[in-house]
Parts: structure tokens; sequence; C-alpha cells
DNA sequence: AGTTTTTTGTAAACATTCTTTACAAACCTC
DNA sequence: GAGGTTTGTAAAGAATGTTTACAAAAAACT
């Protein structure tokens, strides 16, 4: 059970700030007197820790025409043109790099892009390179770093563990080696979690507002068959960060030889590389999902019956985890479904036929809309809010996340 | 999202009163000074609350011998001797009263039992005459009654949804009911939350000191595959109250008609009335696990061949268990195991070979010890607790569980 | 144009809470 | 019995939120 935060006077400083925070972050730009209403506390409170978090470089004021009666608001939104975040996306091929405002929108414009190195030195001074540039690309404050990336990590240490595609990091600090080199916050989060906090604070948008869904699960089934859930506000990650591993549930017995080790997971028959593999053994050569695409769209493959082969396993796939985790959305990323413009919708019907008919009603199938670099940046922006409580309970609290070293290093 | 508490100078005295419960709950009975050194507050501070939570009942001091220099503790513990709870577990059968101190002890000389009535009145005034005499049946206040009961519940409403062994409850808010008939603090919980709170709570203690487990799972196998989940220390729901609906992953294609429906879901081949089943279609009678058991034991009948058949599937429902979750513990209960010693080792083996290997390793497979009555009075304590910080993030927070009562009731 | 009304935001006084400091109570050791 | 140690509480001090009062700014009214 994480620690309580400690409850002292000044705990309720904290609370209000991030409070504040989080009015923002739901609600977009509003006034001192918006937040009063909203929070339900006074106006003289509310005042105090805008004027804290704007001296924190958090928050902005700006001016905005409003008619109406009365004195005109000072608005007050988080900050974009006085502060910037760093997301940095770390894949098996390239690094990312992408500066952001505090509200979470890209500066696409500001960005930067290599290739992943082949040494944990070479990472590190690439990235430090990187972030120089980024970082002096807008001539102002950059805040924080927040890294996606691949394979297992160990939050509380902050320490990359047991990435297949992306092995140097395996045993690394990056995010503490940063800190250092870079005097600067950053944090590390699992991929598929840092999809998770971008669709909970900036996916579902409705008018630039984001809807804050607390219970939904995001599914890449891409390479793999990845998986970030969100349950009840918070990403869940299970005793040691291993929560969420659908695509090695045994699926087909002495089926095809897994990355895992084991034979016949579910993520051997069931995500695009499932399906590529499928295709190349027909085609008799070895095929990627981009060369599919590319071939079915000039009319030279059929992969119908490869779909045909895929579809119930993807459906077992998705009713398991409506049946297990109930969300109101389900999000997925594949390019499968750009082979066949019907597929998605049978694989609705599939779906609905075998699974718990009220969890089903209760949950929306659709595909997902952000990126890994909206997520790394998503995971700065919590740590930067979350750390104004400290102790507080969230995906970097102290004790969330406690990994036993030992049996994640016996899979190696 | 749940709205954060009030920020209010009270909220701290709140907060402090709920942290010295939860030492009290986590270390057992301790002194002012001991919790002192615990939370990280000071003296008078914790001398304060502890006042406050004596006058409220909620604590008794006692004294006890102890050695040592210095002026001797005056140990304060969870009300036992001043005060009481009641829990109330409903089943399709049955319905149990039995009080309890604060500490979850059962008094189980002091419990009252009668057959589940055929109307909901009858069940209301069952209930309040029982409770009467359990409540009588030691001259101490009563604070509050915990209902554990099966079938799905919206927490916020406090209301009974979708019951199909006890259908009488549908749609009805016994909690609210029984508040308002007995003038006392009453909440309703699923039964497999109830058990994972009491696992929580009391399950694991180390000379009678809860462990406190944040990650685990608890699986019944009996009449079928219920399951409760604690991740990150809360009980998991979902976005409507459906989360861990394990049994009803589909399993085998067009195979037995299950409850929910559907055809050849888990729990119709992986649980105690699945071995029943298999072998009252063998022997030609329908019998039940308990004359299963009274069979084996008296050697009239062996079942080796229906384990063999049930045993895989139990196997790839705990796999899924431990890959989707990641606890650092499964609590199993069921009947099976008691018609063959060796079936708990060889459930383990074959799991182990069909789980990825870190989740695996870090988790501990054991059968359940707590009880529905356990799980009841823990239902109510945890609500008294958390009741402390108005609006606390928990089960019963405001906003937690939004249950879209049209899609639940499209099941019936 | 001037006054009134409405809304916003801040300053000052007050209330609540936690902390620091001081001290009495109770027991053990010498 | 004196001194030391630990426990628990009371009083003063510090931090925070609330209440009250008020200035600022714009629209609405006269």
């Amino acid at each position: 059970m994480p620690a309580p935060p400690q409850t002292r006077p000044r705990l309720l400083r904290q609370m209000n700030e991030r409070s504040v925070m989080r009015v923002l972050q739901q609600h977009g730009p509003c006034s001192r007197a918006d937040m009063t209403r909203r929070l339900g506390v006074t106006a003289p409170t509310v005042s105090k820790a805008v004027s804290s978090l704007l001296r924190g470089r958090m928050l902005e004021e700006f001016d905005s025409k409003q008619d109406g009666v009365g004195r005109p608001a000072r608005q007050v939104r988080l900050a974009t043109e006085t502060a910037q975040v760093i997301g940095l996306v770390i894949d098996a091929q390239n690094c990312h790099l992408v500066s952001a405002g505090l509200d979470g929108q890209l500066h696409h414009a500001n960005h930067s892009i290599f290739e992943t190195p082949k040494t944990y030195r070479g990472l590190i001074s690439k990235v430090v390179k990187s972030f120089e540039q980024v970082s002096n690309g807008r001539a102002v404050e950059t805040l924080g770093l927040g890294i996606s990336m691949p394979g297992l990590i160990d939050y509380r240490q902050q320490q990359g563990l047991l990435s297949p595609n992306v092995p140097i990091t395996n045993g690394q600090s990056l995010a503490r080696d940063l800190t250092t080199k870079l005097d600067i916050d950053c944090v590390m989060l699992q991929e598929s979690h840092s999809l998770c906090l971008a669709q909970h604070h900036y996916g579902d948008t409705e008018g630039g507002i984001s809807c804050g869904l607390d219970n939904f699960v995001m599914l890449d089934i891409g390479a793999g068959l990845g998986m970030g859930v969100m349950a009840g506000g918070r990403v869940l990650t299970g005793h040691s960060g291993l929560a969420g591993e659908l695509g090695h549930l045994p699926r087909i017995p002495d089926g095809r030889a897994c990355g895992c080790g084991k034979r016949g997971c579910l993520e051997t028959v069931s995500c695009d590389s499932a399906l590529a593999w499928l295709v190349s053994q027909r085609i008799g050569k070895s095929v990627g999902i981009d060369d599919i695409f590319q071939m079915t769209q000039s009319g030279e493959l059929c992969v119908q019956d490869e779909i045909r082969q895929v579809l119930p396993h993807l459906s077992f796939a998705i009713s398991a985890v409506i049946s297990l985790y109930n969300p109101s959305k389900i999000f997925i990323c594949g390019r499968m479904f750009d082979l066949d413009d019907k597929l998605f919708e049978k694989l609705l019907l599939a779906t609905a036929a075998d699974t718990l008919a009220p969890a089903f009603a209760d949950c929306e199938i659709i595909r997902a809309s952000v990126s890994k670099s909206q997520g790394a940046v998503a995971g700065i922006i919590e740590y930067l809010t979350d750390s104004l409580v400290p102790g507080v309970d969230g995906l970097f609290a102290p004790g969330n996340n406690s990994i036993n070293v030992t049996a994640a290093a016996a899979e190696n």
C-alpha cells in the first residue's frame, strides 16, 4: 500500500495546486473565478495556487475577448508560450524527440529524429544532442522530458528491464542518467502505458477538452499484441509492471514459436505480424504488413483467406479484454484494418456474438488516434503535475510498482 | 474521474484520522507514540486524531504489560469491546448475520442464520429481526452493517442489479432500505469484491497483522468461475462493475450452454460444477461436488478422468489471470482440490508451462482462507474508515462505478 | 455623460490545523 | 530516593483556507 502523503498544512496548498492543473487539463483554459466555481474552494485560495503555478511556469495568462456583464476575466491556461516539455520515443529503428506545450499539444515543427544507436552510451549522447537542439528550438524554458519505450519498466527505480526490441536499455536507468546530464526532470514509461495517458488526457477531445475516460483499453495489434489498461483512472501495472500481457495467453496448443519462448501464444495468430507471416508462408517470400498493404492496393494480392484465419483470434482477444477489464472503450491500432474496409465491422460482429452481453453493450470499440509522442509528453506532464503533491497516488508514486528484478531477469 | 475531496483545513484532520485507522489495521494495536513514529506526524496531532476516534467508538484503549524503560504506553486498538459491526451474507439458500469487532474478528458465538426469503419484503423483515437479535447479543454500540451478495452491484446507487441466484434483490437498494429501517450505515458489496477486501485486510496475517497485499486475485471455482481482483490496492470494478468476468471467456466453440446465454464459456468446463456435470454424465445421475467428495472418499467412485479433462481449462484460466493482472498472489477456493491431494500441484505445473515466465515466477498460487462473512465485515469497516475522509478515492467513492443500467438490464 | 449594476480579483482579519516547545506523568535503574 | 527515559498533553507559533471588505473594469441604465 502506497504510503499516504505527509499530512502537513502545506499538503493542502499542494493539493489545491494540483487541482488547478487538473481543472485546466480537463476543462481547458478558464479564469480564476471559473476555477472557484469548479473546485469548490474560495477565490483567494485559487488565486494563491494560480500565482504559485504561474511562478513555476506551469501556467500562463492570456487575454481573450469575451462579452458579458462585469469585469472581464483574465484567462489562465496551461503554459504553451512560456514553457515546454519534450517527448522522446524510442523504437527499435528510430528515436523521435518533439517539444510540446504543457497542454500536450505537440510542436510538430520542432522535432528531431535519429536512428536508434547500437550502444547505451551512444543513445545517451545522441539524446543529449537532440535535446539541446529541440530545447533551443523555441526560446522558452523546458520543464521536463518524457520517454516512451517498449519493454518492461520498473517505475520505482526508473529502470529499463527486458526490452527485447531495444536491448541496450536493459538494466539502465535512462531517466536518471538523463536527469543528471540535462539537469531536468525525466521519466520513463512503457509505451502502452504512455498511450493510455495520452488517451486519458488528450485523446478523446470534444471541443479541445478531454473527456477523461477512466476505464479503457489501448490495444496495439501491430508487431505484437500490446496492451495498456486504464482502470479507475489509473494505469494498471500489476505487481511487477507486467499486467496486460494479453499477447501471451496460450491459444494454439503446440502452435508457432513465440518470442517469449512458448508456443502458440495469442500474439502469434492475431496481430499484423501474424497476418504477414501467414501471407509470407503462402506466397513463399517474407513480406511485412506495409508490403501487403501496397500489394493489395495495387490488386496483385488478396489476403481475405488470411484475414479469415486471424479474425476469430482477434475477436477472442477483444472478448477477453471486455470480460476481464469491462472498459467503456477499446482503442485499437493496427494497419490490418487498412487492408479491408469491412474488417472492423466484421470484427465487431464476431466479438458481439462471443462476449457477455452487458459488458459488450457498455463498450465502444474504435480505432486509436493518439501517438507515442503524445504519450511521452503526457507522461512527463503527468509526472510534473503529480509532483506538486509529494507521495501522491499514481503511476510514479513510490511503491506503486515493485518489480522483482530477479524474476524479471529470469526471462532472459 | 472522481471529484477530489474538498480541500479545506478540516481535510487534514480527516486524513489524519483515517491514517490512524489504517495504521491500526495494518500493524495492529499500538500506542500514540508508535503511531507518531509510523505516520510521520507529530504527537499532539496523533493525540487529537485518536481522541476523536475514541469519541466515535472506532477505537478503544486497553492496558497491556510491557517492560522497558520509561513511562508505559497506553495501547490503542480498533474497538472490539466497545463497539461492533455486523456482516450479512446473502446466498441463494441461506442468509447469515454475524457480529465482529472493528478489527474484523468475527464473534462466531453471536450469529443468526435463516433461509433466504422468497420476496424482497420478506428479506427486509427477516434481516431487521435478525439484526436486532445479533445487535443486542452484545451490549455494545453497533456502528454499521456490511452486505455481501452475489450478482452485479451498482456501488454508486447502492442498488442490486442482475443477481441470477438471488433475483429478489434485483433493482432494489437493500443498503438504502436497511439504512432507513435500522438507522445505521449499511453498504452492499459484490461477494467477490468482499472476499478481496477481507483478504486485503485480514487474510494473509502474520502474527495477527495483515500484510496488506495490493495486487492479488481471488478465484472462486465453485458453482461458477467467480473472480475478484485487487489492483494497486483497489478493487477492480471496470466501467460498470463487470470487470473480472473470467468465467465467460469463450473457450469451447459450440460447447455446452452457459447460464449467460452463450455456449462453451470457460466456466462450463473449469469449475466444481463443470466437474460435477461431467461425472453426472458418465454415471447417469445428477450429482453435486459434495456427493462426489463423499463417493470418492468411500472409494465407490474415481473421477481422475474428469479431473484430467478439467485441468487444462483451469490452467488456462489461471494463466490468463497471471498474464492479464500480474498478481503477486492468487487465492483459489474450490472443493475440487479435496478430491485429489496432488491436483493442486498438477495445476501449478500445468500453469507454469503455459504462462509467461517472469509473471508466473512473481505469483504465488495458494488456497483461499477468508470467508464471505469476513468479506461483509471488511466491507462495512472499509466504508466506515473511508467515510472519515469525504469524497475519498475508493470502492464506495462517488463516481467510482457508474453502471449503465439499461445495458445491464439487457442481459435479462 | 454619469450612475448603477455586475463580475472579477486581491487584501486584511479570522478560524482551523499542524508543529514546535515546554512540561507533567509514570516507570526503570542506580 | 535521585536521575534518566519514555509517554502524553498543553500552550505558543506557523501555515493554510475562509470570510469579509474593497478596488477594478466593463456593461446596463438613467
